[in-house]
DNA sequence: AATGAATGAGGTTTCATTCAT
DNA sequence: TATGAATGAAACCTCATTCAT
């Protein structure tokens, strides 16, 4: 007679706590065990959800990204073109404690890629998926007539998230005392150029 | 008359061994004993020159630092204003395979600061250092009557570091295909934004 | 359901393994692998039971203190005034090859005392402890009439423990070559002195 | 042509760098490059002098009873009988911080006495010597008619070892909170006790 | 399915000792 | 004689993984 369990929500539960876990007490201190005791698990119960600690934490960093998309995928819904963009990347940047939190993963993300394969190419799926994401709206605003059609879609796209994953860096390394006004002002500045009429 | 042998020299050799392991094997495989190995020698040498592993990365990664710091002093001697920032900019972007082995050290050094207390202050350190140059040359370019005076220099050399960095990091998790043309083209569209007449 | 083991008494396991290679090695040769070994397991094992090295040491030689305080308080229920003194002295004075053991133990304790403060803090407490008994049984003897209420407690329990300890010490310096009568002999002269009429 | 030294001489100069580190220091911080350096040489240096690091440590610790041996046998020189004795013990008492230092050497040499066939050899030679000038002082006590023909001399000089022993134990135990003072008042006690008129 | 004891490899560090100079 | 670089063994500790229950 077996156990009733619930395999997917249990093994979403581990990932929830390896997210914390990598969130609260860093890459380095993110062991099998610290997750298993967040989960309220102890670690031989992983074995029947994921094949040893790289996945889990694969998995944990997917579901991170995947939280980001949705958050994305709301706001676009609503919005369109300049606007859209501008709630986008602002959402995306590092404004307060929590966004702190998600920029330290996504350069352990960024940093392990450089580790494992496997991680690699899930990492270039998502930049590829933020790229697009970003051109769209790009493209949206052209078709607004918001941007000249001579703009250049995919430089400018990756400017843009250049710019953004660079703040998020600055962020990071000024220890959070960069005031998110500043930095908001920062992305307006840089939208005014790009939207200004020639 | 003790054994022949250049301590500041041997020091390097262990520096540089240090920095060849990190870019070849990537940080979790960095252990003492690879770098010894690398170097020639057997881990019980190190403590001549090194009090721990800490340290020994730590000077890893600020060989990194000074070599661009000293690239970047060159360039500033030669030129002024807008083209001296142009030029360290272009210098620092990731541009070829050398530079992206730069780049995979920076994010190293971006991501271990979040745990060494010493090595998030020589960053922060470094950090200081390259906006200062970069508000440096904008003030310049706003003597020289390139640049408005009404710009916001501090915010500008934010923006440009930002933008910086933000390429490294694409460079990296693109694996180096974005063709070095098409870097230097984004660079000229945004100082070309940046010293736009209003 | 867990594999079956009683944490308990698999921690005392260890304990007394390194009891054993404490009495058996000497200090020096006391390490975590030995330790391990003695107790039938691999050093990883001892994690579940101890934090770290010094726990583990410093479990064992309360151990012994507890031993003998058991031992003592035993003697002491059954016994009172200059009885009772005499025979919790003559069972700790090393008097056959079992309490030489004991002694060598003790040293160590006093030796490592010495160098950490966690230990240092404990071996206080257990001398605390065996003065105030000592105190307690003379002035039982005072009470008894056996001592003259002019006899100054804490002194005496200071002197007594002092003859004991240097009686153990002595007895470990001539290699076990003491006479148990020998010893009896001494305890006797003193207390036959202590407890003269003037 | 050889470099002139004076081979004995900087023997010493070791021997008491090691006595030195061994009292600041303690037993387990006294490596060779420690004794070595407060010498003023490297370690290399020491292979003149010592086969082996065990070597030296016994010279030190030996080199320690040799002077604690030349404070008695002045003191002897001037004395006798009672007073003699009570001079010797009163001075190898712990009644200050340099004698703390004495103690805590006196406890590494006990302790390490266990580990090694020829420190204990030593050791024992030092007791035994100990022991008879003890011994010699109670007999002249007995032909200057102040201790009575039927005294154990042995035992008694047992006794007072141990009595001394186990204050300088208690004395590290307490943290040299134990008083000068209320020593000397208990060695009193206990001479007064010895030497009372039956 | 879950436990948690146990393994064992691998990491950093310390240090007595050796040896070319 | 002295140097001090280098060795290499051994210590403690951490942790992913395995497995009997």
């Amino acid at each position: 007679m077996p156990r009733i369990v619930d395999h997917a929500s249990r093994r979403q539960d581990f990932i929830r706590a390896a997210c914390e876990t990598l969130l609260e007490e860093g890459y380095a201190n993110t062991t099998v065990r610290a997750v298993a005791k967040r989960a309220g698990f102890t670690t031989g119960a992983l074995v029947h959800y994921f094949g040893d600690k790289d996945e889990l934490i694969r998995r944990a960093l997917d579901y991170f990204g995947t939280e980001q998309r949705e958050r994305m995928l709301r706001l676009e819904r609503e919005l369109e073109g300049r606007a859209a963009l501008r709630a986008v990347v602002a959402d995306a940047l590092p404004t307060d404690l929590d966004s702190q939190r998600r920029w330290r993963i996504w350069m352990a993300l960024w940093y392990h890629s450089e580790e494992s394969d496997q991680m690699r190419a899930e990492q270039k799926r998502r930049y590829r998926e933020w790229l697009g994401r970003i051109s769209r709206m790009l493209e949206q605003s052209v078709k607004l007539g918001e941007l000249p059609a001579s703009v250049e879609i995919r430089a400018e796209a990756r400017a843009m998230v250049a710019f953004v994953d660079g703040l998020g860096v600055q962020f990071l390394m000024a220890n959070s005392r960069l005031p998110a006004a500043k930095i908001l002002a920062m992305l307006d500045t840089y939208l005014n150029r790009l939207y200004a009429k020639p």
